[in-house]
DNA sequence: TTATTAATAATAGCATTACTATCATAAATA
DNA sequence: TATTTATGATAGTAATGCTATTATTAATAA
């Protein structure tokens, strides 16, 4: 399944539009598996650029440095996120209903649609494991001021504004929102690699994440 | 209130033992502040000899890497926790009880008390912000076989038992550990840092995060 | 006591990282 | 045709992440 893609990216996270060019594509592209590869503390310029085919400078035109190419493919995969969800619950009327998609799509792996030079189902990986080293800075507060986490709080707004919808006087959507989103990446996280930290430690199967998180949300949901 | 304090440490995570002696002991002390100051990015060797009036190579005599010594002080204090909690939670017959004074301990800026070098406020806060880069990283694996994370994997087994003494029939009590673990520590920083992540926006109160966890994990062991 | 070992300080050095700057060339545009 | 713009090629610099060597001092053993 298709959809018309295009994000529309905060223009302080580059310093030339990686969209617009040949080299720009390939450096968002190239990122994506070298951060997989690597992981983000490993992850250079240099090796992008030899990877690449191009130079350390070249790839400095575009991002000032890795963070904030960091903040730009994370932004741009809750921007990606919202319009999956968007889009997968639009026809719903059950809120409920709407909610439970909405896990799905948070806790299962994404298959790559090629509308975009990113690899989604990679980033959805790099999002598991390096996601939250883009606000766990000493800068959070400067790149929040800058609106770099305004899709990842809109996707949370979202989603809260659903469980509302669910369960009216539930007094904590924004944090069950929150809860469930980091929660589905680190559950994945520690199944895959400190399974002890979870209860869905032999088959390894997002499905046992999903009904874990479906669990925690209605019975949250079902008292209020 | 003081406790008998002495965690044991995997030999593993050191060189030479930094509670053996003078040196040891600052590093361990001015770790905890520079890490708290400056981030653990920007936490470098060279500025913790500074510190200490040391220098470089003697902080390697210790430490092989910034990593190793982050691994140190997360398992130091995850070895801390649960013996606080083994303390505070000792006399308590009823599970539910304990667990509720389980949540307290995760969710509240400790007190400094003065039985170690380590100042356990700010290692606190230290966990916080850093904690999840010490097992977010392409070694989780190795680091993994060596035990590092033992302790917060005991913490967590210990915290599990709890819940499932609560509602023994509840199916995800090691995930909804890890969950309350995390989400702690997330909510607090989310609260300080990026506040419409939650629901604790003005006041920036612990207790509310408490609230929200002991409402999150009764709803979730009342069914069951 | 002296001899020996162990821990540290002082210093040097090296490969890599994280950039910045300059210049030449090729492609796109005016 | 002239000129702007993007890229490639190359250099260079300060800081980082180490390892090695030597001298000095403190603790311990003979």
């Amino acid at each position: 399944m298709k959809l018309p893609l295009h994000i529309k990216m905060n223009e302080a996270l580059f310093l030339r539009n990686p969209d617009s060019s040949e080299l720009g594509k390939n450096i968002l592209k190239h990122s994506v598996q070298l951060i997989y590869h690597t992981g983000f503390e490993a992850f250079t310029f240099k090796k992008l650029a030899e990877e690449i085919g191009s130079t350390e400078a070249g790839i400095y035109r575009y991002f000032e440095n890795k963070h904030k190419l960091l903040l730009y493919l994370t932004a741009w995969y809750w921007g990606w996120l919202e319009i999956q969800i968007s889009f997968h619950t639009n026809n719903i009327k059950d809120p409920a209903v709407k909610l439970r998609r909405v896990i799905n799509l948070l806790a299962t792996a994404v298959e790559d649609d090629d509308t975009s030079e990113v690899n989604e189902s990679l980033l959805h990986q790099i999002i598991i494991s390096e996601g939250s080293k883009a606000y766990l800075t000493k800068q959070v507060g400067e790149d929040n001021k800058q609106h770099f986490f305004k899709p990842y709080k809109d996707l949370c707004a979202v989603i809260g504004t659903i469980i509302s919808e669910c369960s009216p006087k539930y007094k904590y959507p924004k944090s069950l929102a929150s809860t469930i989103i980091e929660m589905a990446h680190f559950q994945n996280f520690f199944m895959n690699h400190l399974p002890s930290l979870t209860d869905f430690s032999k088959n390894k199967e997002e499905s046992e994440i999903i009904s874990f998180l479906n669990d925690l949300v209605f019975s949250s949901l079902k008292k209020g």
